[in-house]
DNA sequence: TAGATTGTTAATCGATTAACAATC
DNA sequence: TAGATTGTTAATCGATTAACAATC
């Protein structure tokens, strides 16, 4: 399965691949060709067979792929099968809301713990998980094994909070902050929302129309 | 300033820049040479000059770049000048997040209304606006010209939402949901956020530095 | 078998990097 | 003026698209 260095722009379209399969599969199809697939996801027949054939010969000729096998390779590759243990910290606005509203079970995850500074809100819940100080979550991630972290913190916090992480064996973050943790270090692994960079770039596009008009 | 079609990923390269270049200025720093700020958003010399030219000579040879004339230079390219008047429907975690904790007049927007169809926080209010009833949302958008719409709602009811805000005016919309807005409303600005599918490119890279080892 | 559709190679397109003359 | 650094052209690299032989 591990070839050659999968680009990072393949990658980036597998989770789509994987949503629109599933929902093919919803659906009962059970059979699709690259031409149909390419139709529904946007882009072309010649990209699709690329894309899937990084990872071999998924497809049969004159038939084309089947839905439910290619979703479950899919599923493999990205390994959502994995529950990779992770810990959320900063329960404000964003924090909160990933934790309640992400489906971290289909997705890779488990989210086993959720850490804050307020004193005022430690020990109330969100979900079924109490938050925590995060003063603590060195200790916690280092007896837990935490293979994650989600950082909803403000970025003024976010060194600290990262090192603590680090030193403690969390490697890989997903990141809502403006800190550039792969400065600092350069191994971990990091999944960058820059929320504010989208809305701007939102705002560029509709500029640019008005011009044109 | 509109010379050719400037390049998708020259665009989502400029929020990076402003940013730099805002930290920048925080800092007292007046001028940078195109490879000193290279280092700084570790990417290379000749891109930064190259996406720089894209807009026009803003530096000067021999001294590099005035950091305060370049950032209110890459501030109006973006249009965060704007103050595009803007609804946020579904005011769940996301939407909450959302409309609580971006700073949306630094980014070009103002948001002017919030609209649910859960009858028991009608009324209710996040910051300063009260939650409205998403079946006022058309006669709303008509009356205040509203431009652009922020989705955090489930996907099942975001067709019907955009086809309503569509008709009464609304191009633009930042979207959270998997529906393809595209596919319906082709002419439709959309900037699309799939956290879902961000989580899944984590976990590939999780799953594949594992494999390694 | 004939038709369909893949896997894969080749061609094109676009984006990044390197080089260097222009010039402050 | 000499040194520095840009603006811009050319070279390289990577990603997308097209084409087609292989084969189910």
């Amino acid at each position: 399965m591990n070839k050659e260095k999968i680009s990072k722009s393949v990658i980036r379209r597998l989770p789509r691949y994987y949503r629109f399969l599933s929902e093919l599969e919803t659906n009962n199809i059970d059979r699709i060709s690259s031409g149909k697939l390419a139709e529904i996801m946007r882009t072309t027949a010649s990209q699709v067979r690329q894309d899937l054939n990084c990872f071999g010969g998924f497809g049969h000729q004159g038939y084309g792929y089947s839905v439910p096998k290619l979703k479950s390779e899919i599923e493999n590759i990205l390994g959502l099968n994995n529950r990779f243990k992770a810990v959320l910290i900063g329960a404000g606005h964003i924090g909160t809301a990933i934790a309640a509203h992400m489906k971290f079970e289909a997705l890779g995850f488990n989210l086993v713990g959720i850490f804050d500074n307020n004193r005022d809100i430690l020990g109330s819940k969100i979900g079924f998980l109490p938050i925590r100080d995060v003063e603590t979550v060195g200790d916690f991630c280092r007896s837990e094994n935490i293979q994650a972290a989600f950082l909803c913190i403000p970025r003024a916090s976010a060194k600290g909070v990262v090192e603590k992480l680090y030193n403690a064996g969390v490697k890989s973050f997903w990141n809502f902050t403006h800190y550039h943790i792969q400065g600092d270090f350069p191994d971990a692994i990091v999944e960058n929302v820059h929320l504010g960079d989208m809305m701007m770039t939102l705002c560029y596009s509709m500029n640019e129309k008005e011009e044109k008009v």
